[in-house]
DNA sequence: CCGATTACGCTACGAGTCGTAGCGTAAGAG
DNA sequence: CTCTTACGCTACGACTCGTAGCGTAATCGG
């Protein structure tokens, strides 16, 4: 299911095979607790009981709270990519910021989330397997809707395809990074109203960005790209 | 220094008052520690050590690590309130987006803010201290640089209230928010390219969401298709 | 059927952290 | 000077971590 970087296990073809059952019980219970005790009191031991697990297995499995986390997450995410034809671009993007808002506001999920990108700043490894666990999956519905919105003649083609791919990256961090913020951080829900405003917000932006100008870009020159740090460390 | 929520402790006038030294001391090593060590693997005794400050005494002012850290934090996001008015609506919204995303590249706000923002799910008072101490002096700065861009006629004048409050939410929540997944999700620079992209799709959405419609915002349960955007732009 | 191999459950362990209590001392307030 | 509070220090029980060792269970190749 989940186990994204077991790709390093080629081979094993004898011996007693893991037990694929305690894998489910294990990343359920993790979500579980993850309801329960938040990130921070989580403990390895207490999943191991609710799953009816030795800690031993644990480990053996997984290196740790972080990977641990990130796999039993990434599980919730594989349900939630199918994604259906509104018949229009704002349709589909009020129905993909409402999912994925009902896919933020599961505990397990609010949770895990935050604390798993927080250690990722530290362990590069742990922030490729977040991206191409989870952030990836949901980059795909992006494209989809670019898709069905140019094939309805709602967007422009793409001329360079570089700059089709930068303008993709650009557009799935402003729809989840917006939805993330206003549930995690200001606490206020993502309800249909606010996907609506939301949506109008992107549409405009979308339809004038992709036809070039029309707002000018800003003299280049004017100012440096310094800050004062003001360091205080 | 940010002690945001020491409003309850007005009757003390008497005794020996707390060493404001030790305050800064102490929030200066908790910045230093999780730039060095992260949110995961710092602890209180390395924070006092590092202060030159019994452990106790962190105690004794915080209740722990996540209020402590969110102090921390606090007091970095003081520094960096001021924002110069550059002349039109895209230069400003380039300049704070280039000016939030340097504070969140400094590694002690990048780790961080994403841990006690996870934290604050299960601790609906670290929420509210977070939101108070960070969120809200942030928001600030949507607010000036709209009224800044209504001055210069870039934006129209709100007529209902409460929809502007509704509307600078959300623009806050888009640009914070985009910033923040960019930066720390999909670990991608927020450079001068970047910014100026976000702030073309921006300006064409808010030019468009204050004038009312342009976009039909769709009809509830059962959405057909829309027609495309008025080009009022 | 039989060894080889691997996974599992269990127990135990040292190391490290947590948050608190107790004590004597330092520093302002009245 | 006395009262009150903060500070530094030490020590403590409780808890978590991650690992090691052991006997047992399951599966594969011959």
């Amino acid at each position: 299911m989940g186990k994204v970087a077991d790709m390093s296990t080629p081979a094993r073809r004898t011996g007693r095979p893991r037990s694929a059952e305690a894998d489910r019980a294990i990343l359920g219970a993790t979500r579980a607790a993850l309801v329960e005790l938040g990130w921070g009191k989580l403990t390895m031991g207490d999943v191991a009981a609710r799953a009816g697990v030795a800690k031993t297995t644990l480990y053996r499995r997984w290196a740790g709270k972080n990977e641990l986390v990130v796999d039993a997450v990434a599980a919730v995410f594989d349900e939630q990519l199918e994604v259906a034809d509104h018949g229009s671009l704002r349709a589909d993007i009020e129905d993909v910021v409402v999912r994925f808002a009902t896919l933020l506001e599961r505990p397990e999920t609010k949770t895990a989330l935050m604390a798993v990108v927080s250690e990722a700043t530290h362990d590069e490894a742990l922030g490729a397997r977040v991206r191409s666990a989870i952030v990836d999956r949901q980059k795909r519905l992006v494209l989809i809707g670019r898709q069905r919105a140019q094939l309805r003649g709602e967007l422009p083609g793409e001329e360079d395809a570089a700059a089709a791919a930068r303008n993709a990256d650009l557009i799935f961090d402003v729809i989840a990074g917006s939805v993330v913020h206003r549930l995690l951080v200001s606490a206020e829900p993502v309800d249909r109203e606010w996907a609506c405003s939301f949506a109008t917000l992107l549409l405009h932006g979308l339809a004038a960005a992709g036809s070039g100008a029309g707002i000018a870009p800003a003299p280049e020159p004017a100012r440096g790209h310094d800050q004062k740090p003001a360091g205080s460390v």
